[in-house]
DNA sequence: GGTTGACCATGACGATCGTCATAGCGACCC
DNA sequence: GGGTCGCTATGACGATCGTCATGGTCAACC
């Protein structure tokens, strides 16, 4: 049977939303159908508009905030016991790995879910919106405990999010880290030297 | 009659090739269906793969390597007359009006092709690395002009072309500009120091 | 132990996707 | 003026899309 948990669902369920996440960043949105997440999550099909009825955007705004949530919690660990550059290095240390481990392939879900949304999905803007917030707080919160001053610490928060989504595109269109190494040796000295 | 330039097909062609970059902005690559480029672009139908044997891969790369070289010659035309900043601002000015133009709904065509691009269309990727190193490359120059070193200048022009893109993205969350905004602030910043 | 309800199998719906074949148009060349 | 060729109109192909209805299974609860 399955152990129910508040704020979770079926087992079938989660891995649909997780497989979504995992396929909207290879492949975007509109380029992953149902099907796909059935075949990859190995979830029934039938039960698809069982725990989704809003459909294909509902399972797309779960799986923005499963990734959003996830992400958010591993730069919270980094910056709770770390210094300013390790917020920096939780960031682009995750999105270095997708990359390295997909053959830069895969890059970010929620962007890949933002470029793609129209008029007629609404949620799927504010979710993104909700999951590039989270992760700038929660970068902008480090920052300031660090020393930097609050209106500093919000600004910079918004260049490392933005810098290192952005050097994750281009990587995966040059294929190598370069793009992404570079970004993070200038954000570590700017961090270094709004600090202090 | 159509007057054939080099390097310039027919006027529907290169019609569908413009509607392309633009919708592919709003709705992506898989979002965006040849019958919406021929009812934007006004073009006929039955001239598709008379233009574009190759289909829709081959459209898509054309439309990637129109915006690559239109937003290249942009940029090179703010910094062969102007400061160091002025290149930040040539860049990021022109996703700025694009943001505000489409009101938070467009956002970059090439970013756009890249996060969708799958295994079987390798041109697509290389098309955007094209893209994005034409215009990394345009803006090291101005900066080595300016007074960077080479080694500087390319990691700041990297810098910019990913925090400026990813601010866009941001920008179509969020739907306001603070974070194309916060980006420019500290880049303006940034450039400035290094030129010294 | 009968009933409820969460969950899944199966199959189909209409729409739209990218692609292409065929026929025909009109301008140009010899 | 007959023929060639760039370009377009039209319509259709099979595949896949998101969506949903129906019927069934099985654990949980009164």
């Amino acid at each position: 049977m399955n152990v129910i948990i508040a704020g979770m669902g079926t087992d079938s369920r989660e891995r649909m939303v997780r497989s979504a996440a995992y396929l909207f960043r290879e492949r975007g949105y509109s380029g992953t159908g149902f099907r796909d997440v059935i075949a990859h999550s190995g979830a029934p099909r039938g039960s698809i508009y069982h725990h989704f009825p809003g459909g294909k955007v509902q399972l797309a705004e779960d799986a923005v905030r499963y990734a959003g949530d996830f992400l958010d919690a591993g730069i919270r660990a980094a910056v709770e016991g770390g210094d300013a550059a390790s917020a920096v290095d939780a960031f682009a240390g995750w999105w270095r790995g997708v990359l390295v481990k997909s053959g830069f392939r895969a890059g970010c879900p929620v962007v890949a879910v933002t470029v793609e949304s129209h008029d007629d999905a609404p949620q799927l803007v504010k979710a993104s919106a909700d999951a590039f917030g989270r992760w700038q707080d929660t970068l902008a919160t480090g920052l300031e405990n660090a020393g930097a001053s609050p209106e500093r610490a919000a600004r910079l928060a918004t260049l490392i999010v933005s810098s290192v989504e952005g050097a994750t595109i281009l990587c995966r269109a040059e294929r190598c880290l370069r793009p992404l190494d570079a970004v993070v040796a200038e954000l570590k000295e700017i961090t270094r030297t709004a600090v202090d």
